[in-house]
DNA sequence: AACGATCTCAACCGCAACGAT
DNA sequence: AATCGTTGCGGTTGAGATCGT
């Protein structure tokens, strides 16, 4: 509020950039190196916004920008961490060299939110989620809008996490087949995603469900949660979309936001565990600290 | 070949976090 | 402690490309 504009608009050229911006802007970072990225511009003789500039240079112009299409390990990552972090695009772009929060962002938005939304529609919450979207669409209260958005975020990340569950099983089963050892860490490699179901279901969360629902959280999160916690989903765990949205968040209160946390942080210490457990390389995913960065991340209410 | 619909992705915008003063 | 300036992040937009009829 009463911000000063990065740049004066004012003369400040926009849009889509010159092949001799991007030499100018190359010529002077290789020069002398990134940062102040307000003086930028002036210095290198650009007629452009020290924002522009670096998201031109982060997002394109750097030299260690890998290009062309998603190899498959890379959509796998993708749809690994973000059933673990959401929509920090920064935090997956971290794990994947050469990708910029960017492009990932993009390929998620493009690719991958209407290839699980394609398959969440096949489902049994396909009913759910058309009756809440016309029901939205009908309601002119903006409240019953924002609701039907967070539901379907949600729903979309159950989606989400259903499919890498059946997938990490059918590896499980395929590796105890074969009962050889070097395929059974592959498998817990593959599993590890399911990690939220799996303690879900387990008596940790058990207990994390009598609890909430001792407390009326369950029932502040609505019928639909309900149903999914019968299914075997983690109701309350937050979507990558909706989760980012304070307002409704706030709705929800701080029981919810404990909730939460306490089943985070259950989640994150078994990452933890099994990460170091394997010993292997595994470069599709977050290395510890940044399982703990992440469930910090995961506090929508605070 | 022409045209409209849909998709892709580079770029912009606004906000929050952080460090300096 | 308060304020200001800078940077980073996530959401959104829109122009160009591609596809379908």
């Amino acid at each position: 509020m009463g911000r000063t504009p990065c740049c004066d608009s004012k003369g400040i050229k926009k849009g889509p950039w010159a092949p001799e911006e991007d030499k100018l802007l190359v010529d002077f970072v290789q020069a002398n190196g990134p940062g102040n990225w307000r003086m930028l511009p002036k210095l290198a003789g650009l007629n452009r916004c020290g924002k522009s500039c670096r998201l031109r240079w982060t997002n394109y112009l750097r030299p260690d920008i890998k290009r062309g299409p998603f190899t498959t390990e890379e959509h796998n990552s993708i749809l690994h961490l973000h059933a673990i972090v959401g929509n920090k695009w920064s935090m997956i772009a971290a794990q994947l060299p050469g990708r910029t929060d960017n492009e990932i962002k993009n390929y998620w938005n493009t690719h991958l939110k209407k290839q699980l939304r394609q398959e969440a529609l096949v489902g049994a919450d396909a009913a759910a989620a058309a009756q809440l979207a016309s029901a939205a669409t009908a309601s002119s209260c903006p409240a019953a809008r924002h609701m039907a958005q967070w539901e379907t975020a949600r729903l979309e990340a159950e989606a989400r996490l259903s499919l890498l569950s059946s997938s990490a099983a059918t590896t499980v089963t395929s590796a105890t087949a074969a009962s050889s050892s070097s395929s059974t860490a592959a498998a817990e490699h593959e599993a590890a995603p399911d990690i939220f179901l799996r303690l879900w279901n387990s008596a940790v969360g058990e207990s994390f469900r009598c609890s909430a629902q001792g407390q009326g959280a369950a029932a502040a999160r609505g019928p639909a949660a309900a149903s999914a916690a019968e299914a075997g989903a983690p109701a309350a765990l937050p979507s990558g979309g909706g989760g980012d949205d304070s307002s409704a968040a706030s709705t929800n209160g701080t029981e919810a936001a404990d909730d939460y946390q306490a089943f985070l942080d259950m989640a994150v210490e078994e990452l933890a565990l099994l990460h170091g457990r394997l010993g292997v390389s595994f470069s599709a995913f977050p290395p510890a600290d940044v399982l703990a960065e992440a469930s910090c991340l995961f506090a929508p209410f605070e």
